[in-house]
DNA sequence: CGAAGGCTTGATAGACCTCAAACACAGTGG
DNA sequence: CCACTGTGTTTGAGGTCTATCAAGCCTTCG
């Protein structure tokens, strides 16, 4: 993957965006807030199928997701690739490795995007200072964790027609908890290979199911947009249950 | 599940054990150390199979395995079972739900257990004046995630005979990291069905499998011991590397 | 317009599942 | 001491879900 982004100064945008991620369970103080907009954003424009970090790699750097997808990925010893988790605008990308020091997986851009790295010393700096703030980035990492244990279930135990479902569902909810749904819709470039390297499946099979979901009415596409008519009914073919995202419903944000 | 539980006044080892766990990356402050020292502990003895955490539940204490075995599951909503991970003594069963509120799994013992109970409010009045201890709090819940995005890989990409395989190096090196193997075995009071659940398996090919390890001469099992007569073997059968585990190879922890 | 990437389709194969029953072993009670 | 029970392991026989291989097709883009 090629790295001749271009990197800019960051605007104004790019610290809401981290605030609106950090204060989506519960406000900040107003000093806090105040010390996280004027945290340090490197932002760069990434081409698509851009790497931005990788496995094995000790970052000094957080990476911020302002625009477009990503997805966090493994390859494994045999160089078979597992996608652990698809991002949308407003995620951290790879904050694990502030503590752990060494990430373990990759971080690629999958459409064209804008990102903003954050160095982990400013990050760490300003944690020591407000608890409140520790308690907010930990939140994040521990949503990650329920998302990864989901997959884990659906992977595990959940069929391809379910699994394909259920990830639909779950890319809905989150990209609609950053606004970003139009019509029962949205704008999602991931590829059938990619989608089965999600969910371990072959991209075949992952054709396969999505033409069953697309007869059967539960999803309609064109081009990389997608809709989704009847929600509910995805849901319950999805065995899709939202809690585990912790997201409130729209427009319910503290 | 019966909850017929005796329940006793902590004794001394146990705020170790949960020292060693908060310390396994580096050492606290003598000043921390102290507070951890302070916290209130409800022992108790878990007969094998209870459970200790309800999926759904909002637990206002965190549970520290002490002595047997332990895993996290989820039910999922067509009955199906997954295990998300095993737990040696040390592991904190249930802190996600500290900062998260509701816990999306369930614990349960497996073995005849020893677990302490400890009060969030403790731990997150210990975390306001203590920084150091919050990063080590949450560096325990980043490792369990880093646990189950290596799982994930493990469920979607690897095979049968690799996901064992994986396992069963993974659970040498945790229950070795508390000093519990001997002469390359351990004990490993798990049934093929919960192999099977961890790994979306079915019993019957698990036990297929194992067969097929004990035949390479891979494993040695005598009732619940465990043995690992070639690691280095076992290790590529399963493409396995621990490095997701971060763990200090004994006798190493700073 | 050709190339490239992604989507779709067909045919075949295999890994793994389900059902069903037998076996082994430990604990229980008479 | 020996049936008896329950749980876990093992074996056999089919069946199916999903993978693999191999093309063809479509759209986008330089």
């Amino acid at each position: 993957m090629s790295d001749d982004a271009l990197s800019t100064r960051g605007g104004f945008g790019e610290h809401a965006r981290l605030l609106r991620k950090l204060e989506a369970a519960r406000a900040l103080p107003s000093r806090a807030r105040e010390e996280v907009g004027r945290l340090s954003m490197r932002v760069r424009a990434v081409p698509p199928d851009t790497d931005v970090a990788h496995q094995g790699d000790s970052p000094s750097e957080c990476c911020l997701l302002l625009e477009g997808w990503a997805c966090r990925y493994k390859i494994l010893g045999r160089g078979q690739r597992q996608i652990l988790s698809f991002h949308v605008p407003g995620d951290l990308l790879d904050l694990h490795a502030i503590e752990l020091g060494v990430l373990d997986y990759s971080v690629g851009v999958i459409s064209a995007a804008r990102v903003a790295y954050i160095p982990y010393r400013e990050i760490k700096a300003l944690m020591e200072s407000e608890p409140r703030l520790t308690a907010a980035f930990w939140r994040d990492t521990l949503i990650d964790g329920a998302i990864f244990r989901e997959w884990l279930s659906g992977v595990g135990r959940r069929s391809a027609h379910e699994r394909i479902a259920h990830l639909l569902c779950e890319m809905y909810v989150k990209v609609d908890a950053v606004g970003l749904t139009s019509d029962d819709g949205f704008d999602f470039p991931v590829t059938q290979a990619e989608i089965g390297d999600a969910l371990g499946l072959s991209t075949v099979h992952v054709n396969r199911s999505l033409q069953e979901l697309r007869r059967q009415g539960l999803i309609i596409s064109r081009g990389s947009r997608l809709e989704i008519p009847d929600f509910e009914a995805l849901k319950a073919a999805g065995d899709f249950n939202p809690m585990y995202l912790h997201v409130q419903p729209r427009g319910q944000a503290a």
